[in-house]
DNA sequence: TCGTCCCGTGACAACGTTGTCAGGACGATT
DNA sequence: AATCGTCCTGACAACGTTGTCACGGGACGA
């Protein structure tokens, strides 16, 4: 089949078996003595070309290796595609994240587009380096859970059209779509089965202060404990907890004397995490209540299996892949803010009642 | 700032907000009242442009909130890369396939490229229409963790001198390089380490036979079964197990009578998962032994903790993208076979004793 | 004063492709 | 037989960029 006496220079090499340039239109045009024009349109499935020359450009591609270069094509063309999305996360290696990018390129891989994904790990510059890196790579649309906290540097990219869905976080300083979760109702709504379960002494662990998603999730606890009426000195509040770890100091530090909490709350999955591993260790597990925010696998196989707020990331991946196409394929109505509720799964974690 | 008096009619469109053809250098050039190349030199850090002209030329570029089109210049240049590489996994979402892509990712990062993401699910049809996709694009290098089991396909590829590296599973009828697991071994030692505990009836739960790991981890199973003398009638093994509840339900299967496993060894981290409710239901947790192929998250939180075989994703990852990154850096050496030990983690469901 | 060199800049072609248009062959129509 | 239309094919320019080369002018040495 592919005898060393190929002929055609271009492709295999006659000696070395180094790497050669790749055949182009111009290759296979000269191989099966038509035009280049020709070429094009058997490769793009044109009409007009009569059997016989099809079928000979298509022997001399194949024989060729001919791969069509998209990059090329999309220069030409004139309403081009790049057929490529860029898709900013937090972590691709968290469930949360990684549930998210799959829904997404499930999405994507309808609309015969690959997704650029990469990890912003709440790091400002890298998300703005890898923005733009994005946009020079024309990527037809842009999904983004911003690492930054103002969006202004997005402004220019929005006006020319990038289509551009926030995830997660609101933008701030510029209009564009969002699908994110009530955080503040969700947050609410686990303090309040504490409050309900008994609990007066309750223990906050929460992300990074400048993270909005935190504070939304502070603003709701703390609006439940007003309503519940508990006092200041009631409430323990972490914040800054960027790690499980953190989160296992943290709790290890409440239980070291001193009145401690009968309940905690934990704002995001690997805190949740990192407490149980303290409230494990310390063989708290039945005795000190618990609720996660952000459900992960296996969290019903714990024991006791963890009540967390859960954000149902099937449905905001099917939303932000809806938006995002949807504005790819021309939709240009005002930007829209799709707010989902979290719903509470209960599971034993966060009914037990304070001793 | 941005005000409706902008009159650089490229970008701002005068009445409708509708987006516009982005600005190219042509159109800073014009504006900087220079030619077509000082931007290009200006625009690439060249040297030789005065600094006055070059002042110019950046204001121009910011007013029309130019953007570098990568495509073009790669298109251009000699020896273009077009700092992409792809990556296509079982499924972004699962713990195994999302870390080994969250270390990949870090890899390309350090070398200014990025990472077109996407999950085969083991279909074959996929892996091939996506290895298309991603060589019309030109990825730089691609990364394949196969649903196929042969790989001629890629030969022309190859040839062309794309750079490849398997990641879990072997090539296939093509030579490139591989990162793997020693899934015999693994398997092997993990039934070593069920019969030292005294099992002899031990179940055994595996992926589809046609998946090449799943067919090693049953190889090694066998071994470390032949080894011990374990008859035929004490050995069950139930394959093509695709999902965790499959597993469940295999395993509930086990307990409806007749002489029953004492010892689960489930190949893949979800049938592991599988088992554990199963059991966890049949209040059996604390009687039947399990171990696990490939570690995951909070398996250490589990009750018992789950014993399993341990696969270093980083390790893997970080192997990855080092051979990937020497060949797209222009290694030609012989493609390199990286064999990878697993290691048992001894956490406690492993070490049950038949009852 | 002249020639040389260097520096900053620009004209032009080329990368691989496609849109536009024109032309040739051929059968059908008058 | 001349005319027309249809069908197939190709020449050429253009997409946005960069490599090559050439040009004009000022500094410098002879």
């Amino acid at each position: 089949m592919s005898g060393p006496s190929g002929a055609h220079g271009r492709i295999q090499s006659p000696d070395s078996g180094r790497p050669v340039a790749r055949a182009t239109m111009k290759d296979v045009a000269a191989l099966a003595g038509v035009s280049l024009k020709t070429v094009s349109r058997v490769v793009n499935r044109e009409a007009g070309v009569s059997p016989a020359v099809r079928e000979r450009v298509e022997h001399a591609a194949s024989r060729l290796d001919y791969s069509h270069n998209v990059h090329a094509s999309n220069l030409r063309r004139a309403n081009s595609r790049t057929g490529t999305v860029g898709a900013l996360l937090q972590d691709v290696s968290n469930s949360f994240s990684a549930s998210l990018l799959r829904t997404l390129e499930d999405v994507a891989r309808a609309q015969q587009t690959a997704v650029l994904a990469a990890s912003l790990d709440e790091e400002e510059g890298r998300e703005i380096a890898l923005v733009r890196g994005l946009v020079a790579r024309r990527v037809d649309g842009l999904v983004l859970m911003p690492a930054t906290s103002r969006h202004e540097y997005l402004a220019s990219e929005l006006r020319a059209g990038l289509p551009t869905v926030f995830v997660d976080r609101l933008p701030h300083g510029v209009d564009a779509d969002s699908v994110t979760v009530d955080n503040v109702l969700g947050s609410r709504h686990a303090v309040e089965h504490l409050v309900r379960h008994g609990h007066r002494r309750i223990a906050l662990l929460l992300d990074l202060g400048t993270i909005q998603t935190a504070q939304d999730r502070l603003r709701g606890c703390r609006e439940a404990m007003d309503a519940a009426g508990i006092p200041d000195d009631d409430r323990v509040e972490v914040q800054n907890l960027r790690t499980s770890d953190a989160a296992e100091a943290a709790v290890r530090g409440f239980y070291r004397g001193g009145p401690s909490p009968t309940a905690i709350f934990a704002g995001r999955n690997d805190l949740a995490i990192g407490a149980v591993r303290a409230l494990r260790s310390l063989g708290l597990s039945h005795r000190v209540a618990v609720i996660g925010f952000d459900d992960f696998p296996l969290a019903d196989l714990l024991e006791p299996a963890l009540t967390v707020v859960r954000q149902n990331v099937g449905q905001i991946g099917a939303e932000v892949g809806r938006l995002l196409f949807a504005r790819i394929a021309g939709d240009t109505s005002p930007p829209r803010r799709v707010v989902i509720e979290p719903t509470l799964v209960v599971r034993g974690s966060g009914e037990i009642r304070p001793t």
